[in-house]
DNA sequence: GAACTCCATTTACACGTGTAAACGATGATT
DNA sequence: AATCATCGTTTACACGTGTAAATGGAGTTC
């Protein structure tokens, strides 16, 4: 069905920039996974068998490139998320974190902004 | 580890009001979960397991009672997306609907209602 | 008290996921 | 040519999840 976690984290390294090998997509995850070589090639290819990517020979090897943009993925999961707890609407969620204290004074200056452009277009 | 997807299903029932019988869950999610008796009875005591509900005797059944609020679920799983997805700011994501176009008149009102609250608060 | 009815508890089973090891093929090295 | 190195491909295996059927035990009824 979906792209998983693991899935993710070698897609977002592909979104990085891509063609990249197995060998350079392990070692772009680095730290933060520490995950055999195998591993990679067991995702790359749970991720081909999806259609998330494709793979182009170089050589010996193989070099992976997204399918799907981060925009197309960001969207899904944003918006299940949307669904599922805020009854598909941006603004709870906004007043959720508000709530918890989750905004900078960055975040607040930002949305601000934001609004004002979109107040003005809608005029 | 967290509550699976199916098991929210059932904690929205009893967010929404507790005690309530398996039978009585099973009536609530009603249409859009086609589940047998068995089915919520496992969800059920998935649930136990992970403390996230209890259990308490009402004669010859029990009626469950959730144990983690709403508010917690919903903050561990908005923070878990901002964190992956929009690198923990709240701005990006809101930025991100507003591209996609999925905000709406009204969440535009609100959230600028919203940010003016914040915006005077902090003087 | 034997049979029936309602619950809960136990067991099941396929599929996805995280995480690799084992195996195999093809090009490089002695 | 025989061996080594380097990739990819196949197989593995435990755990979570979705979805229940089977089993068991305690009241309820003939």
């Amino acid at each position: 069905m979906g792209i998983s976690e693991a899935e993710a984290a070698v897609m977002e390294v592909l979104w990085r920039g891509a063609p990249r090998s197995a060998e350079e997509i392990l070692e772009a995850v680095g730290a933060d996974r520490d995950w055999r070589e195998g591993t990679v090639k067991s995702l790359l290819n749970r991720l081909l068998k999806k259609k998330a990517i494709r793979a182009e020979r170089d050589g010996r090897r193989y070099l992976y490139t997204p399918l799907i943009a981060r925009e197309a993925y960001v969207s899904q999961e944003s918006k299940g998320l949307l669904d599922r707890l805020f009854d598909g609407r941006v603004a709870p969620l906004v007043a959720h974190f508000s709530e918890q204290r989750k905004l900078s004074r960055r975040d607040i200056a930002e949305l601000k902004r934001l609004i004002e452009e979109l107040d003005d277009e809608r005029g």
